[in-house]
Parts: C-alpha cells; sequence; structure tokens
DNA sequence: TTAGTTTAACTAAACGTTTAGATAATTATA
DNA sequence: TATAATTATCTAAACGTTTAGTTAAACTAA
C-alpha cells in the first residue's frame, strides 16, 4: 500500500533545484513549466502557487545563487596574505565554485548574453566598493609601491587575472577538445598554478 | 513616387541579417519567426520558402559567421614575424573581430552555454591542425628552445592569452560597471598592449 | 503559358497562467 | 476538550493566447 503524503514540506525546494536544472539546459525562453514540475515532481500550479510566474522563478534562483556566490569568493580573500597566497588562493576559489556550481554557468552566458539586467546589480553590489575587486588593486598597487611589481594598470591587470582563470573554466568544453586535452582532471588543477606563475612573472619586475 | 520592388533580389540576405539580430537578441527558443519576417519585410513564408524551418536558418548563420570569422583570425597570423607582434596582432584582430560582429557575442554565448553542439565542430575544424591553435604552440615551444622563455606549459600559456582577451571583449558591459571604467573607447584599446606585454613578460625568463 | 515568387489566411499543437475546489494542518472558540 | 473557523497546501482541468509551420491562391516575368 502506497502512502501519498499530502503536504510534502519541501515542494518549494523541490521546484528551484528543478527549475536550475531546466533553466540551465534550456534557457527562460525554452524552459517549459509542464517539464519543470515533472522534474520537481509537484502539480504545475504549484510553481504558481509559490513563484508568480516562470519570470519570478527565474530571478529568485538569479538572487539567491549569485549572492550567495559573490559572498563566497570574498571570504576567500585575506588582504594580510602575500600576493602569491591571495592570488592562489582566488584561482582555487573560481576552480571550487565552478566545480560545485556547474549547473549555473550556461545560467550566467545566457544572462549575459541577453545583457545580464537581471544579474548586472547583484554583481556589482558585491564585487565593487570594499569588495573582491577593491582588495585586489590595493594589493597590486602595494606591490608597486614597493618596487615589487611592474607599473601596469592595476584594473587591467585583474581583468586579465580574472580572464584567465573563467575563461577557461567557462568554455572548458569547447577548449578541451579544440587542444585536444585528454587528462581534464589534471589539466585543470595544474592550470591553477600555471596561471597564477604566468600572472605573478608578467607583474614582477625583472 | 516610391517604387516597390516586387520581386526583391536579396530576400535571403535580408532575412539573414534579420535573424542575426533576433538570434543574438532573445536566442533560438526566445526567436519569434513573425519577427523575423517583420524585421527582414518579407513574409513569413519566404523564411520557409529559403529555409526550411528556424532551427535551419540559425545554423545556417552558426556555419557562415563562425566559419569566415575563424579564417579571417588564422590569416592574421604570420610564424615569420617575432612573438611580440604576432600576440599583438592576434589581440588586435580579437578586438577587431568583436568589434565588427558584436551582434554574433550574445548568439556564441548561448551556444556554449547549450552544449555548442552547433558550434564545436566548425571551431574546432579551423582552430586544430595547422589552425591557429599550432601555430601559436609553435611559437612558445620555439621560444623556450631559444632560451627566451621560460618552460611553461604552452597549452596553458594560449589559453591565458586568449582568456585575457576575450574575456574582457565578452563581459565588457558586466566589467566596465563593475570596474567604473569611464572612457571604455579609450581602455579597450590600451588594453591590446597590457594584455601583450602581461603575458610576453610572464613567459620570458628574468 | 508557365515556372518561379509572394501573399494572407489558416491549423494544430504547445504554452503560461488561472480557476474552482479538495484536503490537511493550524488556530480560535465554547 | 470538542468543535468550528481559518489558513496553507495541493490538484485536475481548462482558458485564452501564441507559436511554428502549411496551404492554396494570386501575382510576376520570360
Amino acid at each position: 500500500m502506497e502512502i501519498k503524503e499530502k503536504h510534502s514540506p519541501n515542494a518549494e525546494e523541490k521546484i528551484l533545484s528543478a527549475a536550475i536544472k531546466e533553466f540551465a539546459e534550456f534557457g527562460l525562453a525554452g524552459a517549459r513549466v509542464d517539464r519543470i514540475a515533472n522534474r520537481a515532481e509537484v502539480n504545475k500550479a504549484m510553481i504558481y502557487y509559490y513563484f508568480r510566474s516562470k519570470e519570478n522563478l527565474y530571478q529568485t534562483i538569479i538572487n539567491r545563487h549569485f549572492t550567495r556566490i559573490g559572498k563566497l569568493l570574498e571570504e576567500k580573500i585575506d588582504p594580510e596574505d602575500s600576493p602569491e597566497l591571495i592570488f592562489f588562493k582566488l584561482a582555487q576559489s573560481y576552480d571550487a565554485v565552478f566545480e560545485k556550481n556547474g549547473e549555473l554557468v550556461p545560467i550566467f552566458l545566457r544572462e549575459v548574453a541577453s545583457g545580464g539586467d537581471r544579474m548586472n546589480k547583484i554583481l556589482v553590489d558585491i564585487l565593487t566598493k570594499k569588495g573582491l575587486v577593491a582588495k585586489l588593486q590595493q594589493i597590486i598597487d602595494r606591490g608597486k609601491r614597493n618596487g615589487l611589481f611592474r607599473k601596469v594598470d592595476s584594473r587591467q591587470a585583474i581583468i586579465s587575472f580574472v580572464g584567465m582563470n573563467l575563461y577557461y573554466l567557462i568554455m572548458s568544453p569547447i577548449v578541451n577538445s579544440v587542444l585536444e586535452i585528454k587528462n581534464q582532471k589534471e589539466f585543470r588543477q595544474k592550470r591553477q598554478k600555471e596561471v597564477v606563475d604566468l600572472f605573478l612573472h608578467g607583474l614582477e619586475v625583472k
């Protein structure tokens, strides 16, 4: 005899995690509310009961997760650490974030593709002013004053570092097949050191 | 008096360029065939006459443009040039490609987001084997033999260089607002030299 | 005439959303 | 404590709209 719980205590969470998968696979326009309901094993109307619309469900996911990840990254940076350690920790953190939140990558990319209005404000709030970016800028500027680093534009350098890291993490399926990378796990782990190494050699005076 | 050509000789081209705009703005799933027809100022049935389906129209665009851009980039690289010149030309070419083909960026991003099956093969064909990637690998390996470059992993270095370049070109709307970049045109132009400078200093032995 | 184009009108299916109501859990009242 | 009222959770079915794709007829140029 089957016991069917009427009041599932976690219908809302089931919808959210089903929706992440659906949006990741098909995007907002391509996502089907019926499919989300099926994946979550709830009645379709439940989605409208907890979230007022497909759009609102999507926005909820964006807000929750990008805020969470922004905070998570900022916590990792301790300005008391050496530049080497800071940039290595950051490279590690980027890698860990992508490892654990892979489903969000397609959502992020499609957001950028459509202008990123839903995500832009969140990222600016988290990263700017006293946040990650300001901290990194201080590290580089301090190094320049110390005579350790060359007189590079610190904002350009930050973009370069972030780009070196994120580009591979975002594009790894394509990059791996173009570069014929066999042992991807090993390549990805080695990459953390390689990136920091290249970046710091690029900054340091000869 | 207005002359209205009935048998417009370029309906096919008008559909294609209207479709690029539509796909860039809304993606494949969000694109509406009626809107493409309106933008192109042709009847909807014309789209099915020239291209059999929305999907096929989309694939046609992907094939045409990514093949074109891949070839364009490869032509820019002359292995006889110095490493400095090669990487600077490449940074310039990336910038020029994005400047002239900005509409394709959202299409590219959404392709990556959905696994890139439609685009992957084209990129591999163009970039790999005797292509751009092999040429760059030769430059770096030659530098290592010369004692000019440190013993870095050349594939990792290539990804880093491409990432430094493409990340900003792709994400510039977000990056510009996070870093509060005012004069974007100037920043973007300076970036070409900054990127090559950082990369080569990173490669060179001290 | 005839083959190649172009059109408006059409269809079947899919879609997001709403509805009306059922059931279970919680709270208020006597 | 027992019962009534209220609220929260859930469901099946349907609604009105939008969609990609079709079609049959009309127009154009040779």
